[in-house]
DNA sequence: CCCGTAGCCTACTCAGAAGTAGGTTTCGGG
DNA sequence: CCCGAAACCTACTTCTGAGTAGGCTACGGG
């Protein structure tokens, strides 16, 4: 409907739809879930038709990984872009905190597809997903390993680091996730909950302490 | 062809069957999605024809809210034995912890149906869960609570106890999803780990700190 | 000016799964 | 012993949505 109100869109050459398509496509699929999207649906929203597609991106599930690939390589970069490894490893921490965060808010619809909806399929998807995740994990237990190897730390410490990051990297990822039900709240705030809580503990911040961030 | 191996079962009261019906769903929907389980798989592993099913438990629809519904009943049950009101708070944080995990670990095929299945549909069920976070979430807010009126506690520290509840049972969550993919972690082990995180935080971990439990 | 190829579409096929019609057997009470 | 209701089944219908066949049309190079 969108397209013919606006007399025919010329040809475009083949990257130009495939964006469009890969737009459509992770707007529909966060909206309605993997199986309720139909490809009817989806070629409709970017204004192509469905055999299209399947010339360029394939099968819905090619189609589906594609996205989540894309948006995964985003999120990363997003994120990578925002950790500048000249600062304190908390503030490093802080930073990579926010610049989540801050994706996840812009790109709410990424986020459903990446997070929600790959983790509940099966399958070839996850094991895109568990990439990314590992990536995360891998950036924050360097971090961590960073901020450990400044004090003195014993082994059995050192060895539970990546196990720390892997939850670290699921509560941000399920915080993300409540956030997404509660928009209200700022993503400063919300961000500087989970410094709070991974930073200083329950047992600190219920003696009244809290992290701040060193302005710069 | 599980049943007519065995010569026919007897007719059985409407309640066993409306049981078994709940059991076969519960597993078929964790290993298939809801949208990949099919009712007639599901009513074969009952042992029963489809239309049983329609006459007892309704559509399909009806059928995952009533799974949710049943596990998610099992599981707060399970969490609210396991704290016991006389403990210091942060035994009773850890008695909880270890209870939910130890839920998790036995009840695998629920926890997936609960969690992962339900958080990837949108519409009635989400809304089952929703009602079963909250009620997880006043549960630790009161625990965080009392832990705070111990200390002398400014009113915004006050004010995010329940956004620290919800980052708490977010973490929980996700953890367990974790746990799901990485089954070689016994049950203690995961529990700790989130405790540490949770009550310590990475600053005081990182300097060597490390919550252990009291024994009785 | 013409033709090959890349961009693009309409209009189907077809499988799988939800849900149902309508009948048959067993059991318990009168 | 009989009959009504509850337990239970086989064998459909129906519809949705993935995937495709087969062709048209514009553009760029020769």
């Amino acid at each position: 409907m969108s397209v013919d109100e606006q007399r025919r869109v010329k040809r475009l050459p083949r990257e130009v739809r495939e964006r469009q398509i890969l737009d459509a496509a992770v707007r529909v699929f966060s909206e309605h879930g993997y199986h309720n999207a139909s490809m009817d649906e989806i070629s409709d929203v970017a204004g192509v038709s469905k055999p299209m597609i399947y010339a360029y991106l394939g099968h819905k599930e090619d189609l589906f990984a594609a996205c989540i690939r894309r948006e995964a390589g985003l999120l990363m970069a997003a994120i990578a872009a925002g950790v500048r490894a000249e600062l304190p490893p908390d503030m490093q921490l802080w930073h990579g905190l926010r610049a989540f965060f801050r994706f996840v808010g812009d790109q709410r619809a990424s986020w459903r597809v990446l997070h929600r909806q790959a983790t509940s399929q099966g399958g070839p998807f996850s094991e895109e997903l568990l990439a990314m995740r590992a990536r995360a994990i891998t950036l924050v237990t360097a971090l961590l390993a960073r901020s450990a190897a400044e004090s003195d730390l014993d082994d059995s410490a050192v060895k539970s680091t990546e196990a720390l990051a892997a939850a670290l990297v699921g509560a941000g990822e399920s915080l993300a996730d409540w956030w997404l039900d509660h928009p209200s709240v700022p993503e400063k705030v919300v961000a500087s909950w989970l410094m709070n809580l991974v930073w200083m503990g329950f047992g600190d911040l219920v003696e009244g302490a809290v992290w701040t961030p060193t302005p710069e």
